[in-house]
Formats: structure tokens, C-alpha cells, sequence
DNA sequence: AGTGCCGATGTCACCTTGCGACATGACCGT
DNA sequence: ACGGTCATGTCGCAAGGTGACATCGGCACT
């Protein structure tokens, strides 16, 4: 047989999650990961930029889906943008719930994690906006689209995770859509 | 007189700064920055929880001067924050576009540090939440009201820093404030 | 003045993260 | 069978970060 177990990165990432959620992420050093996936702390940053990574892996495929969703559709671009956020929400969130809260448990412990995932949202947000910008929308609108759109996403994801909620996050997104723009179309006072 | 040069705290943060400036931040060590302000790299992390915070100080003012404007007004939410963050572009940033720059730029070049002004802001939102909640907003209408707002400073302030720009930010923040407007408040797709 | 405590700093030792360099052995095409 | 390649392991090291203890000036109280 083979030398190596398959799917080094995988039992890496199994490997960690476990581990953070028995004794927490500062806890648990690499090497006690590699060690329980049978492998050496080397080869864990081989596949890992660093410790926090290995709870960021499905950020990619997140990235992938929103823009595809966002490029595909000739609705205005917030609405692009929601409309994404809830294709998402179907596709890859919906049968995850308590996987999704067990994870953000995690990362609500440790600042280290908090700050990893602001970036990835913060990269994933980046990649929506040029996707907008490659259907000809200018930067500024593009951006307030897509950081717009990430606000309620990152609302209903709240309220969704949070204990005693059991909305479909789909339903929650297009709730909170409608709730910003009934904020935003107040009118501004005059100067 | 005294046993120690006055002001350890400030004389680490401008060492830290310029260091960062002249090496950028990963070539630059704690030893190094503690060098320059003659003074030890253990001293260094008794008045800073770790390198990046060297860079962020002034983020606590900010929030000060954030809350207090956000409460001490009865405008709606969004008109608030919004009208906080103009004050804030008068009081601060007004007069310190060369150094806002430099330091922007020195951010802008270490993962690190993007990831360390994404947290910051993140708590000053939460800050400027908890006071909109204070003066008896929902949860959930002060956090969307806290965020367009915070994203709307961010887009202006990108705007005013970048190179070729000379609008004074609170300008800007109002001309973003009214393209936000104009984006969510296109009418929804039917369902 | 003497005594003793406190607070800011320095020193030392230590662990962990993260990486470069090199070794090893299984698999693959020829 | 041979050589290359790829994944992994081993070793060593710089830097981030922390705990424990030492040092020394200032301050209060006597």
C-alpha cells in the first residue's frame, strides 16, 4: 500500500478542528495537529500558510461560488450581490448548521481567529468587486455594492448561528436586505 | 531627575514607525524598535500586547470621539453614524493627510497588519453599536446602520488617500453616503 | 534619616511559530 | 532497472511572545 495515508490535508484539518474545540486554539500547538494526523509539524505548514489556515480551507470554494453567482446575472449590483449571498446560503451552508456553529464557537474564542476570518471576508469581498467591475460597474459603486451586500450577509449569518434561531439563512438574508434599504432610504437631514 | 527618558510608550510607537517606514514591518523585529527608543524588547510588549499594536494607537480616540457624537445627536441611524464619521474626518484625519498616507502605506504592504485594521475597526463598530442600542435601537437596525455607515467611511477614505485625490474627506464621506442611497434603494427583483 | 513598599524597567530562560536546507523513500514513465 | 519527481521527515534557527526574578528610583510613613 502506500506509504502515506491519502488525504494528508484533510485528516490536518479534521486534526485541528478537534483539537481546538477540546482544549481551544491557543491550546493546541502544531505540532499536537500533525500529531494526531499522523504526519510531522513540517509537513503541516507545507499545506498551511499558518496555525489559523486550517480552519479556512472552504473559503476558497465560498469565493468561487459568489463569483459566479455575481457575474452571471444582469440584476442591479446590490441585488447581484444578495441574490449571491443566498445561492450561497442554499448551496453551501444549508444542511451545515451545527458543523457552522460548532466552527464559530472556535473562532469566537480566540482574536487570532477573529482577525483571520475579517481578512478572508475582506479578500472574498475584493473578489466579488472586481467581478462587478468586470461587468462595467465603476469602483465606488462596485465596492458599496459588494460591502453592502457582505453587511447583510454577515447580519443574517449572526442571527442564524446564534442559539435560538431556526430561519432558513436564506430567508434571513433577504429579511435583513430589506431592513437596510429601509434604513438607508430615510432621508438625510439637510444641510 | 528621572531614571527614565519620559514618554517610553511614544517613543516606541514613533520608533516603531519609522522602522516599518525604512525596513517595512516583517524586517523589522521588536528588539530593533526597542533599540532605537533605548529601551528593552520586554518593555516593549508590557505596554503593547504584540508588534502590530505599535501602529494602531490612536484607534481608541477614534472610538471616543465616535460614541460620543453617535449619542449625544437624535438623528436617524444611518444619518448618524454618518454625520459621527464626518466629525471625526474634521477633528482627525482633517490636517494629517502626508502622515495618514505614509501610514496607510506601511499597512497596505504586511498581511499582518490588514488583517490587525480590519479588527480594529471591527470593534470600534461594535462600540458604535452599543451606543446606537443604548438610545434604544435594535440589534439588529443599529449594527446595519453601524456598518453602511463604516463602509461608507471606508470608501471615502480610500478615496481621500489615494494619490491623485484632493477632496477633504468629509466631503467625500457625504458624496459616498449618497451613492449608497442611490444603490439599495433600487427596487427588488419579485420573487 | 531610615525603612519598606510600589512601579517601571532590565535580564534571563523558555516555548511556539514559521521557514530554509537537506535526506529519504515510494511512485511513475521510459 | 533507472532516474526523476513528489510527498514527507529531520534538523536547525530567527523571531514572536511570556513568565519569573532582579534592580532601582520615588514615595509615604515613621
Amino acid at each position: 500500500m502506500a506509504r502515506w495515508q491519502p488525504d494528508a490535508r484533510g485528516r490536518l484539518e479534521a486534526a485541528a478542528f478537534e483539537l481546538f474545540r477540546e482544549r481551544g486554539f491557543e491550546q493546541t500547538t502544531v505540532a499536537d495537529i500533525a500529531a494526531r494526523a499522523g504526519l510531522d509539524k513540517r509537513t503541516f505548514y507545507r499545506l498551511f500558510g499558518d496555525k489559523r489556515e486550517a480552519l479556512f480551507s472552504g473559503s476558497g470554494h465560498l469565493e468561487e461560488v459568489l463569483v459566479r453567482e455575481v457575474t452571471e446575472t444582469d440584476a442591479g449590483p446590490f441585488e447581484a450581490v444578495v441574490a449571491a449571498f443566498r445561492r450561497v446560503a442554499e448551496e453551501i451552508f444549508a444542511d451545515r448548521l451545527e458543523l457552522v456553529r460548532a466552527r464559530q464557537t472556535v473562532i469566537d474564542s480566540s482574536p487570532e481567529l477573529q482577525e483571520r476570518e475579517l481578512r478572508k471576508t475582506g479578500s472574498l469581498v475584493a473578489a466579488v468587486t472586481a467581478a462587478l467591475r468586470a461587468r462595467g460597474l465603476d469602483e465606488t459603486t462596485a465596492t458599496l455594492a459588494t460591502e453592502s451586500g457582505a453587511t447583510v450577509f454577515r447580519v443574517a449569518y449572526a442571527r442564524w448561528v446564534a442559539p435560538d434561531s431556526d430561519a432558513s439563512l436564506s430567508d434571513l438574508i433577504a429579511e435583513v436586505a430589506a431592513e437596510l434599504r429601509a434604513i438607508t432610504s430615510a432621508l438625510p437631514e439637510t444641510p
